[in-house]
DNA sequence: GATGAAACTTAATTTTT
DNA sequence: AAAAATTAAGTTTCATC
């Protein structure tokens, strides 16, 4: 590990505190963890700059917006397919909001978002179009649980 | 579906660019769609209203803080358990990071992160004392693939 | 009903100590 | 790291289309 990424105890504090909500000022911040605003500042500049926190993002209610199919997709891959090219086959593709390698049968896992389940069903085929897809098992989401939608 | 839900081109817009980076200005963002820094503040405030956008958060590298070993972990629960019941055992547990009941063999998906693997058995262990969880079924993170480190 | 311009308020950021 | 000063952004008001 990288001795620019220690981090103590209140970097810690502020990392949570921007987990729950990004939009916090530097000052309610700096309030919570007895720092000034400036100084919450440079300790969120380094935390960005070392890759402890890596990106500020809304939330949506994919409903809301019309996409009203959410699915976790499991992956099944051809023996040698690196990481990488795993990667490349989600980027392609921009139902794919995450992507992970994993343990266990399938080798990757994957949260797709779709409009409706035809949708759905022409990004699994899209998916498994590529040759080194094998097989895709997917568990369509019926309700989020957590976190709740404040 | 609510008609205050309603939502235009410029809103998905908005949406999009929040989804990529909740900390833009307002004055960016309307720039980037046509309107001006209060236009966009009157639709965003209206979006999050309307239970479009459900929050603003920061994305961590879970390694950086010490939580080096993430999964998602299949919830296998006895056959008339509300979608309720998985939310509050969920809940009790701060390991728990996302929930979602889903279709398939098992009934609940959820991502948990642990500092190591021995965190991560004492959180399944606690999760299966539960008197509704016959079985958990676990897929370490080796790496994630997508989003993207920014 | 939503917009943009301007005024005003608050926060972000830089400089200094 | 904090205080003060500066710059930029958020927010409200209001006239307009």
């Amino acid at each position: 590990m990288d001795d620019s990424l220690r981090i103590d105890g209140l970097d810690r504090r502020i990392v949570a505190l921007l987990e729950q909500n990004a939009r916090a000022s530097f000052a309610t911040i700096g309030a919570a963890v007895g720092l000034s605003a400036p100084a919450v500042k440079r300790r969120v500049d380094r935390l960005i700059e070392t890759g402890v926190i890596t990106g500020f993002h809304a939330s949506v209610n994919p409903r809301a917006l019309g996409h009203d199919v959410s699915a976790f997709v499991e992956l099944y891959t051809e023996g040698r397919t690196p990481a990488l090219e795993i990667a490349r086959i989600a980027a392609r593709h921009p139902e794919v909001q995450e992507a992970y390698t994993v343990t266990g049968d399938a080798n990757a896992l994957m949260r797709v978002r779709t409009t409706d389940t035809s949708h759905l069903e022409k990004t699994l085929e899209s998916l498994r179009a590529h040759p080194a897809v094998l097989q895709t098992k997917s568990s369509v989401v019926l309700s989020r649980l957590l976190p709740p939608i404040s």
